[in-house]
DNA sequence: GTATCAAATTGTAATAATTACAATTTAGGA
DNA sequence: TCCTAAATTGTAATTATTACAATTTGATAC
């Protein structure tokens, strides 16, 4: 826990509760969560706690380079602890995330063109090794 | 107009005039509209054209591959011809989606893990040139 | 430890994006 | 021209997100 506050300050982010826990629930859970997600599963223990809260504890979080949303799935936006770079996969079968640990080799190219790049993102879609065996095994 | 009565003909999907108008409208606009500024766009001069009949249509587009939806810019989806391969820029200060014309050369990586790829998406966020020029203009 | 205050949290209401669905219309083959 | 499955339409429902005013609280100064 001391580890979430410790990023918190760094920043000079006010420390509450309230963050704290959406922060664990990120740094614990590599399942991509919606807003939703985090604060259905984060509710039932913390009673008092408002989804704004969530929407607003995600936002801060991202705009200070902790978390980043991603934009795979649709309409919703997923939340990310940022560590190093990586890409997604989006099993269209099974719905899973998947992190897919390549660095961007275009970066240098986009540079070329004078744009000025703060994100870099790479999604897949497809259908995972794990449905693609079940599938052969089904004969389907 | 031909040319996206044959596009249409081609997967044996049933040619309408709203399609039609749709898929022209991409064809023509590179401007990565969402759903609504399709909508809007086409409303002025097809009157009788409903909201629902825009989503279905992309819907179907992008089912048969003609085009395909773009999640960049938080919590809508936008539409692109899908001609060849290419990334997206997103500018964070005018919000205007730049075509990067770059392949990815991953994907080799990605189908090692095992996964059927079908969809490969790149984008990158930051300020585009023009405003790059501007800021420094101002001094700001 | 207490007072202070800007900032964070909460809950409700509003907005925006998308989907569901039943009734009507239509494209395209017989 | 007729027929039928599929497409279109409009309305209503759902889902995701944002706005905002009232209340509470973290962190600093005393």
């Amino acid at each position: 826990m001391e580890k979430y506050v410790k990023i918190l300050k760094e920043k000079n982010l006010k420390v509450t509760p309230q963050r704290l826990i959406v922060i664990k629930y990120l740094g614990e859970h590599c399942t991509h969560p919606t807003t939703d997600e985090i604060y259905t599963n984060l509710k039932s223990n913390n009673p008092s706690l408002s989804k704004t809260t969530v929407y607003n504890s995600l936002q801060i979080l991202e705009k200070y380079g902790i978390i980043q949303s991603i934009t795979i799935s649709g309409s919703e936006l997923r939340y990310d602890f940022k560590e190093k770079m990586h890409h997604h996969f989006l099993c269209k079968k099974c719905g899973r995330i998947i992190d897919i640990e390549i660095e961007c080799p275009n970066l240098g190219k986009i540079l070329e063109y004078g744009h000025r790049v703060d994100e870099v993102h790479g999604y897949f879609k497809g259908i995972c090794k794990k449905c693609m065996n079940l599938r052969n095994k089904n004969g389907s």
